[in-house]
RNA sequence: UGGGGUAUCGCCAAGCGGUAAGGCAACGGUUUUUGGUACCGUUAUUCGGGGGUUCGAAUCCCUCUACCCCAUCCA
């Protein structure tokens, strides 16, 4: 982790500060019907790491609320994947259906005071009653039941009694709610299904909007951290538990951006789609987005965290580039994993003046690892190299094996191309070359300069292998649909050639393919008979890229042009105020229009008027500073008064204090609500304009900051704020800034 | 369209009135028996647009724009 720290560590850490909590508690609460994905890892990461990193605690919650879709496969799926990603949940795995009891006997209490009722209305008219977003629904009439109907029919409900639909549980909010989800949400709903885990002994589920803030509560969570689309939930999540007085050691619901990353989908919908669908191989296909998926592919605990480390927390909506995800696994791997040699395509290569065998010591991993190891490596006359690795016109800048340039057989010797062979189709069939004997890598004395090494396997000791190359599954690079699936995202290869002791010796699950990328042993289909590879990702490649360059591909640069809208106009009252304040009073149009259209502001004004004769000075103060604490307040609800702010501008005007000892001021009057001119007393917050004081404390600084003074007068003319404002630190705001200004600026010059 | 959110480099993302962090990507260069790694360097006079307040604004005020979420008996 960077050393900033997010918008949810933040409120950890000030709740933890003030003492709100003793300890932090978060919890991951999937609901167990789909299998986990990156999305999710990025969720566990940041629940269990927050109370980990807090010394607080995480529990694992499967949230079954909906018996219909949901499946023990899922939350051994769930487990798994919090496990393999190395977190551990306090106590054992909770369940939103072990606390149906509870929960039920909450809603009982709801309707006892009379905040929740059953509703009878059909499914439509429910949907038909509760309006739009631009309209406010209207209440059934059923909420108009006594307590002891509600109390007597949802009993009945609990007991099977009811037919799916006939009834729900209802809260009794406000079915005109500007806020869609506060119309009366829904708290229960009658199903007669087998619960996987409570199995048949309810007929009453839950809802999301119920169960989850109780649920929290009863786990005694602080932190109840969800993605954004709950941002409107969070509204019931507060009414629930306020509601039933729970309000003692609460947890508070805060949401994050959910993760998307570029040509892969995280939907579950789409998820459950491809994998029904056929276009992959299962929940687990190396192709997929989930854990299972990432986790057959190669990809490494570590390095999904760090990943998930580097995106960081926050509230705007984003999408990821997979080439981050890429980095982090290549970054793990690369200090981790033995190098060996693989030849993919195999080009056939007969050293005509080589006889015999024998085996070369190579080591495993290159000098900037710092691990030890080597295998044999058996070498002999006959050899494979890679396809791609010889080439009879080459391109310029081509490094490897042509008919004019040597070339290195890695960890052996160099080669010379002596002669091509083709067949009819005039195919390349055979590479014949020369070996220097006197180049064995280690004890090189030919002299011969050559542009790069190959990878390359002995022919008669190398081992067939299934190794399967994996491309983005999409196309699109934000896929919508199947539509989108790339037809090209699966290569398998059947008969490629390895070096005998990746087979023989395992030294490891996963490799780097030397100059091609990391490669991981299949977990389920490799057999001894035959292994099989799955291609994690390929090798950062700048020579591939650097021939993709040959034809650039010029993006039309085109500026969305901003387009201004209409301002709504004033009404008659309003532009009268208007008219007054930009003619009589002299004032800037734009704090004219800030005040004449706030009914708050302008009476706020026009009371200040009363006491000071400054209205510009109080117009820009109250259309700024005031404003902002009239947002979301009543003018009576302020602490400070229009008279008090008069007062402010005063001291201004007479220069008593800077405009910035004025703002400080004006906090500390939002705080208390004190006389200004009492705080300045209090505080001392006379404004210093004597250059006999200030001019020591700016040779102090410039004094302190020497490569900033020489980069200033080197004209960096940016750091002019710098000074300024550590000259004003110095004197905690007091000096005048334009006298500190006019001073700085003299000082600086030479 | 009511309500709730969000906008800082190609992609993430710090920043909370005083020098526009960092990572990924890209581009140069050095080292290299992996066209890998590592290392060095370059890449935002500008923060969605326009105004305003201020000595000083990405940060405060006004306003406009764009995108996301909400009208499942899903979560």
């Amino acid at each position: 982790m960077s050393e900033h720290k997010d918008f949810l560590r933040t409120i950890v850490e000030e709740d933890l500060a003030s003492g709100k909590y003793e300890e932090v508690v978060t919890r991951f609460p999937p609901e167990p019907n789909g299998f986990p994905h990156i999305g999710h890892a990025k969720s566990i990461c940041i629940n269990f790491g927050i109370a980990k990193a807090y010394g607080g605690h995480c529990n694992l919650r499967m949230d079954d609320t909906n018996p219909t879709t949901e499946d023990t496969k899922y939350v051994e799926a769930l487990k798994d994947a919090v496990e393999w990603l190395g977190f551990k949940w306090e106590d054992g795995v909770r369940y939103t259906s072990d606390y149906f009891p509870k929960l039920y006997d909450y809603a009982v209490e709801l309707i006892k005071m009379g905040e929740a009722y059953v509703d009878s209305l059909s499914e439509e008219e429910i949907r038909e009653y509760r309006g739009t977003v631009t309209q406010a629904g209207r209440r059934s009439k059923y909420a108009q039941r006594s307590v002891e109907e509600n109390l007597a029919l949802f009993e009945q409900m609990k007991n099977g009694e009811c037919k799916e639909g006939e009834h729900v549980l209802r809260a009794k909010i406000d079915m005109g709610a500007a806020n869609m989800k506060l119309r009366d949400p829904l708290l229960y709903r009658i199903r007669h299904a087998h619960h996987y885990r409570a199995g048949d002994v309810w007929h009453v589920y839950p809802m999301y909007d119920f169960a989850h803030c109780l649920s929290d509560y009863i786990e005694g969570i602080t932190h109840s951290i969800c993605t954004l689309e709950f941002e409107n939930n969070r509204a019931i999540y507060d009414w629930v538990l306020d509601t039933l007085g729970l309000t003692a050691h609460r947890p508070y619901q805060h949401e994050f951006a959910r993760l998307g990353i570029n040509y892969t989908v995280m939907s579950k919908r789409l998820l459950l789609e491809l994998v029904k669908s056929g276009k992959v191989s299962g929940w687990d296909d190396p192709r997929l987005p989930t854990i299972a998926g990432y986790r057959r592919r190669g990809y490494t605990p570590e390095s999904i965290i760090h990943f998930c480390d580097s995106i960081g927390v926050a509230k705007a909506n984003s999408t990821v580039d997979v080439a981050q995800l890429e980095f982090a696994i290549r970054d793990d791997l690369n200090t981790k994993v033995p190098r060996v040699m693989c030849v993919l395509d195999p080009l056939k290569v007969t050293l005509i003046n080589y006889e015999g065998s024998e085996v070369l010591d190579a080591s495993y991993y290159p000098e900037d690892v710092p691990k030890e190891g080597s295998r044999a490596l058996p070498f002999s006359k006959e050899l494979y190299i890679e396809r791609e690795d010889f080439s009879l016109n080459p391109p310029k800048d081509y490094n490897r094996l042509t008919l004019e340039q040597p070339v290195r057989l890695r960890h052996a010797y160099i080669i010379t191309c002596k002669e091509v062979v083709k067949d009819a189709e005039g195919n390349i069939v055979e590479i014949k070359a020369e070996y220097h004997a006197d180049s064995k890598s280690g004890v090189d004395t030919s002299g011969i300069k050559v542009k790069s090494a190959i990878q390359w396997v002995d022919a008669a000791t190398a081992k067939i292998v299934e190794v399967r190359l994996y491309d983005r599954l999409f196309q699109d690079e934000a896929p919508q649909s199947l539509e989108d699936v790339n037809p090209d995202s699966l290569h398998i290869i059947k008969n490629a050639l390895i070096e005998p002791a990746v087979i023989l010796d395992r030294p490891d699950e996963r490799f780097q393919f030397e100059r091609q990328g990391y490669f991981y042993a299949d977990p389920v289909d490799y057999t001894d008979q035959n292994p099989v590879f799955n291609k994690i990702v390929g090798l950062k490649d700048s020579w591939s890229k650097k021939k993709k360059i040959d034809t650039p591909i010029l993006k039309p640069q085109v500026k969305n042009e901003q387009i201004e809208g209409e301002v709504s106009a004033m009404s008659v009252a309003e532009q009268a105020l208007f008219d007054r304040y930009t003619g009589e009073l002299q004032l800037n149009p734009e704090v004219a229009n800030t005040l004449a259209r706030d009914a708050k502001l302008s009476s706020f004004y026009e009371t200040a008027l009363g006491e000071c004769d400054s209205p510009i000075g109080l117009a820009n103060i109250i259309a700024n500073e005031v404003a902002r604490e009239l947002k979301e307040k009543e003018v009576r609800e302020l602490k400070f008064t229009p008279m008090q702010i008069a007062q402010l501008v005063k001291m201004i005007e007479d220069e008593t204090i800077s405009t910035k000892i004025a703002k400080q001021v004006f906090e500390e009057m939002v705080l208390c609500g004190e006389d200004p001119t009492h705080i300045v007393e209090a505080k001392g917050l006379v404004q210093i304009s004597d250059p006999a004081f200030i001019l020591p404390i700016i040779d102090e600084v410039m004094a302190k900051n020497p490569d900033n003074v020489e980069k200033y007068r080197a004209g960096n003319t940016k750091l002019f704020g710098f000074f300024v404002g550590q000259v004003l630190k110095a004197t905690e705001g007091k000096a005048n800034p334009q006298v500190v200004n006019a001073l700085i600026e003299e000082k600086l010059k030479h």
